[in-house]
DNA sequence: GCAGTATGGTATGTATACATATCATATCGG
DNA sequence: CCGATATGATATGTATACATACCATACTGC
């Protein structure tokens, strides 16, 4: 036995690669926000950036918007709620929905965080130029989007 | 208030992205195994194809493989063990290291789980012709490498 | 208007992922 | 040989991420 032994096939398959980009970008994001006295995770910081841009809108809608699933989005609320960051309040046009509001503290923690955000991205994707970056983002929102057309989550 | 409604930004920066493109793979990977009936998740299969290519690895060799993190390692180590898909024996060399091996369990499954990984690669990019498949793997190989030099999870 | 169904949220359980602390064992310097 | 340090592993706590089940409320069709 042992008689297979021969190079992981793994580590050359997109799936992998993208599990170790997401490593790295976690990684890089936490540190840097730390560095800046920022207390947010990505997806936090992603859904202040989507509640900003659609004040009001229901849990539901936050996960379409950042990170199709409902029980994830409720626990992401649950913590920005407790932080003081969003605002949660019955929907009187639907009791089941919870409308999500950006506070003030929410609005100035985003405001910090964005530029810090930005400056990060590079970080994330060492090794490559100007052009390749561009290529890697164009080809990645491509994908992402594609995956979302046929998908529905269904 | 509520001025400064504005496009989210997030969903166009590469952390964004990536973090998406996960979520795409580990649910293709998630449906695609468990329609073939194979009970496996994505770290799982990277750990055991690790081992097969490096048996009687210890645990932080196979952390450097695979995932850069011990504790995570620990825990998909408890549950391959727990499935019986590998052994854990304490090395003679170092009492602290335990060395990891694949089962004949192991080595059935990983046998079956292969050619259904390899197939649902496409999946996960879906929107991309063969060129530019290729080209999103070049750039993420070419990141992830270039990450993993300049860092070594310091 | 009521049954049937769809939808928003929550609760629960599993599996990463990582930081930090702690423990056991090696190894190195002197 | 011994103290200082490094290293393998585990324990604990937090935060995604998702499936499943469940409850409350809407909506639809008859």
């Amino acid at each position: 036995m042992a008689k297979d032994d021969r190079p992981a096939v793994a580590p050359r398959m997109p799936g992998h690669l993208i599990r170790r980009l997401h490593q790295v970008s976690t990684r890089v994001f936490g540190q840097r926000l730390k560095a800046a006295g920022i207390d947010l995770t990505p997806i936090q910081f992603a859904a202040l950036d989507a509640l900003r841009a659609h004040p009001g809108i229901d849990q539901a809608g936050l996960a379409e918007a950042v990170a199709k699933d409902r029980a994830t989005i409720g626990g992401v609320a649950d913590r920005l709620e407790q932080k003081g960051l969003v605002t949660r309040i019955v929907s009187e046009r639907d009791r089941r929905a919870r409308e999500l509001t950006l506070s003030e503290a929410g609005r100035r923690i985003l405001a910090a965080a964005e530029p810090v955000v930005t400056a990060l991205q590079h970080e994330i994707l060492p090794g490559l130029n100007e052009a390749e970056y561009a290529q890697f983002v164009a080809l990645a929102a491509k994908a992402a989007a594609a995956a979302e057309e046929g998908d529905t989550t269904a």
